[in-house]
DNA sequence: TGCCAGGCCGGGT
DNA sequence: ACCCGGCATGGC
């Protein structure tokens, strides 16, 4: 299964270092995980704008703010009343864990923090491993839905299986490296928007075409 | 215009 | 243990 190796020089020769995630703080970057689910970034780029006009960006203002008022501010990242209460669950447990600090956060074991996350109402999977990885640089594996549909596209694993038997194989795979899992899974999503949208089929001009006959 | 985007939950089977 | 409808905006 060096396969998983061999996609992976390949998507970082065809695109580079993509220095994710975009977001200044560990903060910022919890936040843009929530919003962003099932939801292009673009529009959660302006949801985030707003919270920073606002100057609004940070656990205690939110934990505070009433959720209508939150709701509006993120509207433009879509599901804003669901995502508005889902951020006021984040932020419940921020403060009543850690004092509202993701640098106190970040302290945690890897495996805790993972299920401290799950158990936040409106967390799941990809969001919570989005949170570990990107905001708190552990190193755990990222699995969306371009890994799900590159890795069944090129017959590696089917797109019936779970989020964590995808997991598992990456973890059984790679040398847990955060770098390297930030890379890797940044690289998929470029690939993903790049190449690989559901409503289009494998293309010669994707950098795995040669992979295409698994 | 309709389809899609870096999911998750709750209820039903 | 799976399956499904609901959640909603903005870009192409």
């Amino acid at each position: 299964m060096t396969v998983l190796l061999d996609i992976y020089y390949k998507l970082s020769h065809a695109f580079g270092p993509q220095h994710w995630w975009p977001g200044d703080t560990p903060f910022e970057i919890a936040v843009g995980a929530i919003l962003t689910q099932n939801t292009n970034w673009g529009n959660v780029e302006k949801a985030i704008g707003n919270l920073k006009n606002r100057d609004v960006l940070s656990a205690k203002v939110i934990y505070e703010m009433p959720v209508h008022e939150l709701a509006e501010l993120i509207r433009p990242s879509g599901y804003f009343n669901i995502k508005a209460q889902r951020l006021k669950s984040f932020m419940n447990f921020l403060m009543r864990e850690y004092h509202g600090s993701m640098k106190k956060m970040k302290s945690g074991e890897t495996h805790l923090l993972r299920e401290q996350l799950l158990s936040v109402n409106g967390i799941g999977p990809e969001t919570a491993d989005s949170i570990l990885l990107y905001a708190l640089e552990k190193p755990v594996f990222v699995i969306d839905a371009y890994t799900k549909r590159v890795l069944s596209r090129h017959c590696i694993l089917d797109d019936g299986r779970s989020y964590d038997e995808f997991q598992a194989l990456f973890h059984a795979i790679l040398k847990k490296d955060e770098k390297l899992f930030n890379e890797y899974h940044a690289l998929f999503v470029k690939l993903g928007k790049t190449f690989c949208r559901k409503s289009k089929s494998l293309c010669d001009t994707c950098p795995l075409s040669t992979f295409k006959k698994q």
